[in-house]
DNA sequence: CTGTTAGCGCTTTCAT
DNA sequence: ATGAAAGCGCTAACAG
């Protein structure tokens, strides 16, 4: 029946479930007779053990909380990765919740796993960083990956998104642009407005450009194509960067697709390093994020809070994309 | 502290647990002051219901078990996105688990669900149907992706591997491929299997090639390479058929830094349809799954089995893969 | 070493 | 309409 209980399995085995509890656990003060009783009927039964059921009586479900936005598929696919990856090896499951709507969805569904999860992994970009530590039950350990969040079991990941923009600027001026425009992502983005914050910054500093040129987007490959036409109409543009890759890629591809030469004619810089940045021909140059990577860690943290209820240490950590330079910038001869 | 129990609500409302939970769960018997109480003390108190223990006591989790294979990330994240909608919309859950190991491993996974799901989401390629079968729990509703498998309360979504394969080599040929060779997949993959058989089978029939060139590979993009350098090597090769896009890459890419011309001297298909293929240049022909489709599908399916626990019909699935041309085996201005 | 007894937090008869 | 009590399947004191 495959729905054999543990009060079954010690009747068989003519034990308590005490003892079959013991015994199906490994515990020491079992005797190898009863032990090996306790195993056959176990078997006999094809017992499974209720993980619901274990969870509520231990406070543990050795499973983890996932909630992510809407990403666009290779950034999903990258960041749960490395979650899976980390979590899986510590025999952690995970519990997912991927966000199509707004905070208020957000938040239910971080409510939904009370009582699920050992721990919570929560990336919203598009939520203010006020509203989610908001939502956030108060006792349960929280790692927030983008926004800064304080508070006793609430620890944060945040990418240096305004640095990496200077970054992307500073390295297309050195590649000879004179005349760089950036593509923004979302308006309440908040990992795009610093992208779009650094990029001006940048702009103003290194090219003394007062007013840059900035287009809209959404972080969907149309709005890189939109921003492409404008582009070839202006003429003067000789740089462009994306808030992220999807937006550089529809970009170069329609620049292409018109007769210009990328990098020569216009370099281009993306943002996060998606897998496909390096399958576009030419490549494209990004700043990397390591998302994998980043997942992968916040798990780290996240098992750290869950083991240590007592260290209220551990500040935000702050993760720094790296320029990674490929053929949609490469101009001169550059190494790396 | 965000850890107040229905008890706690009860006592603040001056009602007891019963009442409390009915007001709670919106049931009619139940005065409006009482209900009004109970809301008023939940919100003071912060209230969030432990779903665990409410699992335990109504036999239901609202959420779906997931165990996938060690996917590439294309196509995993397509899956997850398409399994992640269907159940979201559905007010589910999706606890995830993803395989990095073998058959014993992956009953492990299964196991671990227990108690904790409605029913189960299961892709294993590289398992056994047998094995498979026996390791999934006999009560539990199961939809299984790839393998086919029977059961009372089991079935399957099987993709039409054997004439996909053939429906690639009969368009190389229609191309004008005279000589056709194939990327397999891993010896384990019943998938791959089913691929290789259909182009061994299609080769034979259309071009006579009793004994056609077909390639080790694994699914990873450094196969394709390798197969390309064989390919250069053989200079008779004027077509490829590879058992996934990723290799089916790994081998344009490296013939086209070769000086080939892809369509042209080789012309290429795939099979999966990842998103990735559309941008690589040229882009990649692929046999399209659907994957998202079938991940939603999946879920309607196992959906209909949790509702209907007798409804014992249902035979498995076919899902018959769609050629889709680019630009890396259009020869000639064919339409589609 | 083993059995008895309480729960974990919630829902649900069964009385009242 | 409400409350008391039983129970979902399991673990964890506490005695013996």
């Amino acid at each position: 029946m495959g729905t054999a209980t543990i009060r079954d399995v010690a009747r068989k085995a003519g034990v308590s479930v005490a003892s079959a509890s013991r015994a199906l656990n490994g515990h020491r003060s079992v005797t190898p007779a009863t032990r090996a009783r306790v195993a056959d009927a176990a078997r006999a039964l094809d017992y499974v053990p209720h993980l619901g059921a274990r969870s509520l009586s231990t406070q543990r479900s050795n499973t983890l909380g996932v909630v992510l936005p809407d990403l666009f598929g290779e950034f999903f696919s990258e960041i749960i990765r490395g979650i899976d990856y980390a979590a899986h090896r510590r025999g952690l499951q995970i519990l997912l919740s991927n966000m199509h709507g707004d905070a208020e969805e957000t938040a239910a569904a971080i409510r939904a796993m009370r009582g699920r999860v050992d721990g919570l992994l929560v990336m919203s970009p598009q939520i203010d960083a006020e509203a989610l530590a908001n939502a956030l039950p108060r006792g349960l350990p929280t790692v927030v990956m983008g926004s800064r969040v304080g508070g006793p079991r609430h620890t944060s990941i945040v990418i240096d998104n305004y640095e990496g923009a200077r970054e992307a600027v500073s390295h297309l001026a050195a590649q000879g642009c004179r005349r760089i425009a950036h593509i923004a992502g979302p308006a309440d983005n908040a990992d795009a407005l610093e992208r779009t914050r650094g990029f001006r910054d940048a702009a103003g500093s290194l090219l003394g450009d007062a007013a840059p040129i900035v287009f809209a987007g959404d972080f969907g490959e149309q709005a890189g194509v939109e921003a492409a036409h404008a582009i070839i109409a202006d003429r003067t543009i000789d740089g462009v960067f994306s808030a992220n890759d999807m937006m550089g890629i529809g970009c170069m591809v329609t620049l292409t697709a018109a007769g210009l030469d990328v990098p020569r004619d216009v370099a281009i810089v993306g943002f996060d390093d998606v897998p496909i940045a390096r399958y576009v021909t030419p490549a494209l140059s990004t700043m990397g994020l390591g998302i994998a990577a980043l997942g992968g860690r916040a798990v780290e943290r996240l098992v750290e809070s869950i083991e240590q209820p007592d260290d209220t240490s551990a500040g935000p950590e702050r993760l720094v994309p790296q320029l990674i330079v490929r053929g949609s910038s490469r101009r001169r001869g550059t190494a790396e």
